[in-house]
DNA sequence: CCCATTAATCATCTGTGATTAGTGCCACGC
DNA sequence: GCGTGGCACTAATCACAGATGATTAATGGG
């Protein structure tokens, strides 16, 4: 079902391209062209397919022309396919675990997050300001026992975010974090960080319950400044040339 | 080829969740009530292939057991899978097209798009720039001529972002500037906005060319908040209640 | 002795490709 | 002007490969 679609997406793109009317044999070839090899009889039960779901309709001998149902499908299957198209290459840019990468992760989380975080400071309510002091109270309690304090990390940022009322931020602050040699890096020097960060996290805590936007978006950018610096240090401690290994 | 792995990767999900060995039977019971219906010599099929990879290990006659690397690979998918529903999430929240999802997103696009312009300041190189006069007096002339200037816009956006040296800014600018009612509603309120865009991006290439980041992050910052401000009017305009209709 | 598991065999179903029939247009030659 | 062969297209038929499911050994443990 899935790659069947592809097939025929790929197939109204064609005779969209084409200008004026096509048939199976044409349309296999240029498909050919692309690099998709399928026999002219696949290629014809397609497009009985899309005729007959309204998409493409026979003109006279001489092939298959698109009709307006079949246009309109296949804009939104373009925008669909760039949005993926951008998605996966954002995905693939926070598989890479480089040291270029993680700083660049970091800044770009650091500009989001500030902002988050200045929302957050004039739109948090009670109710989750008392979520994000058991988180802290946690995170603190975790580390004096000598654990990472990762989740409760994690969890503050994202309750940051989401008091920021802003969808869009939300799902961002969601997606950069989800990057798995950052999250093991930061397990590395917690020794050096986890103190520091609950200290922060309080900081960034007060200047919510104060509603200072400013002190806020200065705590979370102060925040994941050092934190830079911190990964910044121990990257160039154990590997120069920013190649740490990684897979 | 698609649909086999998520299945394999369910079946192992299921072998980690179970304590202890558990073979074909029980796993297809198990997969049944996941929704997933398919007949137990599948099962075993796909048990052979994951042994064969080594990802799981026969215990004596009770069933299977997941090895070292099964628990490694099994990882691995959680984190992409992560990653990927994370991705999802954004993408769903930029598909959608109501007055706040706009103005979030445009918030969003405000702070990431002002940190790529401070940073393309110091980064920028004269190719670049020269490019970005082209766009921008491409866009110009355009406008004069009553286009849009929809292309150049997102052009010498997209220039920005990539003159920042930041991957993880330039592909966070590259999606979410894939909207299809905001470039709807863009093209819609051209007439107010067109040449004062050019004006906008006029100055931020200024700041660029002096090198100025502070100069740069508050021509964008300006640029973002005054098409919000006319978003903001315009979507006021037609639907007070923020829920313009669309698709 | 019964049960769970693995694995093999056989039938079926689906998708695909090769081939072929049927149809209308076009160009060529008379 | 008209017949005729070539050509592109549609669509049907047949055969084949692959996956799936039902059934059935075969094995070892409680």
């Amino acid at each position: 079902m899935k790659e069947r679609l592809d097939l025929r997406e790929d197939i109204l793109r064609i005779i969209a391209a084409h200008s004026g009317a096509i048939g199976q044999g044409a349309i296999n070839l240029l498909l050919r062209k692309q690099g998709v090899l399928i026999s002219m009889p696949t290629v014809g039960r397609r497009l009985q397919e899309l005729e007959f779901e309204g998409f493409v309709a026979k003109a006279g001998i001489e092939g298959r022309v698109l009709t307006d149902r079949g246009r309109h499908a296949l804009k939104r299957f373009d925008a669909e396919a760039r949005l993926r198209v951008s998605g996966a290459a954002l995905l693939d840019t926070l598989r890479r675990g480089d040291r270029k990468h993680l700083l660049d992760l970091l800044a770009a989380r650091r500009v989001i997050e500030a902002e988050a975080a200045a929302l957050a400071a004039t739109h948090v309510s009670p109710n989750a300001i008392a979520k994000m002091d058991g988180i802290l109270s946690r995170q603190a309690a975790g580390v004096a026992r000598g654990e990472t304090g990762l989740e409760e990390d994690i969890a503050f940022h994202r309750e940051i975010a989401r008091a920021s009322r802003n969808e869009v931020l939300c799902s961002l602050v969601a997606l950069l974090r989800q990057h798995r040699r950052y999250n093991l890096i930061v397990n590395s020097i917690r020794a050096a960080v986890g103190s520091r960060m609950v200290v922060d996290h309080a900081r960034i805590l007060a200047a919510l319950k104060a509603r200072d936007p400013h002190a806020a978006r200065a705590a979370m950018d102060r925040h994941l400044r050092t934190l830079a610096a911190d990964l910044n240090r121990y990257l160039g401690r154990w590997s120069p040339d920013g190649g740490v290994r990684g897979r």
